[in-house]
DNA sequence: CATGAATGAGTCTTCATTCAT
DNA sequence: AATGAATGAAGACTCATTCAT
C-alpha cells in the first residue's frame, strides 16, 4: 500500500523529468517545473531522490532498464535465430516502444551531460557494452553460419549501433524528416550490405512486412 | 588592428568556450570558468558577446561555420564526380579536422539544447538542410547515372547522415571504441550496399587509399 | 494511564531533545533527528509540544526543573547551617547529577540562544534570581555570624556563581580537562579567601571527605 | 588599493555576523541578516568567505585572534613579573575590549555550537591551551618564589579561567547585574586566597587603583 | 494514538550581469 | 580595453508543520 503510492510517486517524479528535460533541455530543467509538471510541491523531490543529482541520475535509470529490458525481451521472444534478433533489435530500436521523440531527446540530452559526470557515462557505457557484446555475437553466428570470412562482427554491429543513435538523433531535431519505416529499412540494408543472403533483396518481402507491421502499430 | 584584437578575443573566447562545454557539459557551463579558461576575466564576455546567450549561440555558429567551410571546401576540391564527393563528405565528416572528441562533445551538447532554444535549432536545421540537400543530389545523381531506378536517394542521404552523427556520438561516448578508418569504411559499406558499381569491392583499392590516407593524416 | 503514556512520551522526547542538542548544537537539531533519537515518528512532536519551540522550551523548562529541585533538596537536607548548605550547592552544582556533559552543553547551548529569546531567557533569569537570592543569603548569615564585616554577600555570591557556570563550560569544552573534585575545592577555595573561619584550611578534613565522597560516588 | 577594500569588506561581514549572532542567536543568524546589517548584497558573503560555514568559521578566528593578540600585548607589556602579568590577563578578560556584551554572547555562541563542529572546538581548546599553559606557568613562578609549596598551579590557573568565564556567561545574560570591577576584584580575591602575599589586602591599593583604572576608562 | 507522506516557506548558494575604476 | 568587485534574481535544499490513513 504504502510502497506502491511511494513507487508511484517516483514514476510520476521521473516521468515528469522526462517531459521537461524533453521540452526544455537539459540545462533549464528546474525541480520547480519538474514539480509542477508532476502536479506536486517542490520538497517532495528531496524526500525521494534526496537531491537534483539523484533525481537525474534515477531519471537515466529508469531509461536505461526500459530500454535494456525491452530489447532484451524481444530478442528473447524471437527465439534463438540471429537473424531474426538483430531484426528483432533494430525493431525495438526504431520502434514506438523507444524510439519516440521526447525519450530519445532526453537520451541526446544524458548523453551530452555525459562529459563530466562519471557517473552518467558509466551507466551509458554499460549498458552500451552489454547491447554492443550481443548484437556483436549475433553478427558473428550470422557470418559463421553464412561463411562469411571477410566480415568482421565488431565492424557491423558497430555500424549498426551507429546507425541506430543516427537516426534517433535526427527524430529529435525534425521529426517531420523521421520516416520509421525508412530508417528500419535502412539498417536492414546496411546489414544487407553484409549479409546479402540473410537480409538481402530475397527477404524483401519479410522487410516490407517488418515495415508495414510498424505502420500498423503506429496508427 | 582593433578588430584584430576584436577577433582574437572572440575566438579565444569561443574556443574556451567550447573547452568547457567539452569538458563539463552544458549545463555547467559558468561564464566564470569560461573566462578562466580563456585566461581573461569575467566580465568580459558581455563586452564582446553581450550575453551568455550570445556567447553560447556564437559558439555554435562558429562550429557550424567551420563544419559548413569544411565539407564544402572538400566538395569543391575533389570536383564534379558525385561519387568522389560523398566520399569527400565522408573523408571530412570522419575526418580529423571536424570529427575529434571535443567539437564532437559540443555538438552533442547543442543538440540535446536544441529542444526550447529555437535559435539553436534553426541554425542546426539549417545546417543539416543544406548538407542533406547536397548529399541526396550527389546520391541522386549517383543513382541516375548509375541506372539504379529503385533507389530513393533522399532515403540514402539520411541513412548517411545518421550514421555519420552516430559515429560522432559513439567518438564522444568511448573514443577508445572509436576506430577513424573503419567508421569510413563503414559507411562507405551503406553506400556499397546501395550504389555496388560505385562503392562496391571494384573500388576496394581506392577505400583502402582513403582510410590509408585517414591514418597517415593522423600519424 | 493514558497520563502516564503521554508523560512517558513527552519525557522521551525531551530527552531525545537534550541528547540532539548536545550532541550537534542548537543550530543543527531538527525535529527528525530528534524524533528518530526518540525511536518515534516526525509528526509525534507536535501531538505532545505543539511546535518544535514548544518543545525547546519545555526542553529547558525540564532542565531547570531538574536542576532546581536537585539544589534545593540538597540544601533542604542539610539543614539551616549556611556554612552546609553552601557546601551542598557546590555539591550539586558540581555534582555527577547535574554537572554531566550533556546537560551542561545543553545549558550553554539555551544560554547562548538567550539572546533574541525573551521566554528562554526570563526561565534563566529567574532561575538564576532565586538561586542567587539563597545563595546571597546564606553569604550574609556567614557574614553576620562570623564577623565579616567588610564582606559584600552579593559579590561573594556573584563569584561563585560564575565560578560554577566556567567549570560548566569547562567541562562541555573539554571533559578530560574538567577534574570535578578539583572544581568542587576551587570553589570552596574562593569561600575560604572570604570566610576562612568557616571554609578554610581548618576545614580541610571535611574537604577531602567531600572530595573523596565524590570520587567514590563517580567510581 | 584593492586588497585595503577586500580587507575592509571582510572586516564588515564579520562584524556584522558578530552583531546578528549577539542580537539573535546562532541558530537564526540568516546570511540575509548579515548582509542587511552590513548594508551589502547577500551575494557578497560568497565572493568573500565561500559560504555560511566559511564567514562563520571566518567570524570565529576573528574573535580568537582579537582576543590572543590583546591579552599577549597586555602581558608583554606589564614586562616579565608573573603577578603583574596576571593581573594584566584580568584587567584584559574583564576589560572593556574583550568583555563587552556584544562579543561575549557570539563568544558563548560559539562555545555552543561546539558540539558537533571540529573545527570550531579545535579552534576554541587551541586557544584556550594556549591561555591556559601562559597563566598556568605566572601561577608557577608565583608559586616558586613565594615558596607556596602545597599550591598547584594547574589547578589555581583553571579556576581564574573558570571564573572568568563564568563573568562573560552573567554578563551575557543579565548586564545589569554585572560589575566590571567587582568582577575583576572577585578574580584577585581568588588569587589572594591562594597567594595571599601577592594579591591579599596589602596589595588593596593596587587593586583599587586597578579598579578605579577600569573604571576611568569606563568612563 | 501514531505514522510518515506531503507541503511550502525560508535559507543557502550559484551565477549572469552590471559598473566603477 | 579590461578588470573584478558587487548585485540580485533564480534555483537547490532544508525542515517545521499539516494531515490523511
Amino acid at each position: 500500500m504504502r510502497s506502491a503510492v511511494k513507487h508511484l510517486r517516483r514514476e510520476q517524479l521521473i516521468e515528469a523529468t522526462i517531459s521537461v528535460i524533453a521540452r526544455r533541455g537539459f540545462a533549464r530543467t528546474t525541480l520547480a517545473l519538474v514539480a509542477k509538471e508532476a502536479k506536486l510541491s517542490q520538497g517532495i523531490v528531496h524526500f525521494y531522490f534526496k537531491s537534483k543529482d539523484g533525481l537525474l541520475f534515477e531519471t537515466l535509470s529508469y531509461l536505461a532498464a526500459e530500454y535494456e529490458a525491452t530489447w532484451k525481451r524481444a530478442v528473447r521472444h524471437v527465439g534463438p535465430d540471429p537473424v531474426a534478433a538483430l531484426d528483432a533489435v533494430i525493431e525495438v530500436d526504431l520502434g514506438l516502444e523507444i524510439c519516440v521523440r521526447k525519450k530519445v531527446a532526453v537520451w541526446v540530452a544524458f548523453w551530452a551531460e555525459t562529459r563530466g559526470r562519471p557517473e552518467y557515462r558509466k551507466l551509458c557505457t554499460e549498458l552500451s557494452a552489454d547491447y554492443f557484446a550481443q548484437t556483436r555475437d549475433m553478427c558473428r553466428q550470422i557470418a559463421e553460419r553464412g561463411g562469411y570470412t571477410d566480415i568482421d562482427p565488431d565492424n557491423v554491429a558497430r555500424g549498426l549501433n551507429a546507425m541506430v543513435d543516427g537516426y534517433w538523433v535526427s527524430l529529435m531535431m525534425d521529426p517531420r524528416a523521421f520516416d520509421r519505416a525508412r530508417a528500419k529499412q535502412a539498417c536492414r540494408q546496411l546489414l544487407a550490405g553484409v549479409f546479402p543472403a540473410e537480409f538481402g533483396p530475397l527477404v524483401g518481402s519479410v522487410e516490407m512486412a517488418g515495415a508495414s507491421c510498424g505502420r500498423l502499430k503506429e496508427a
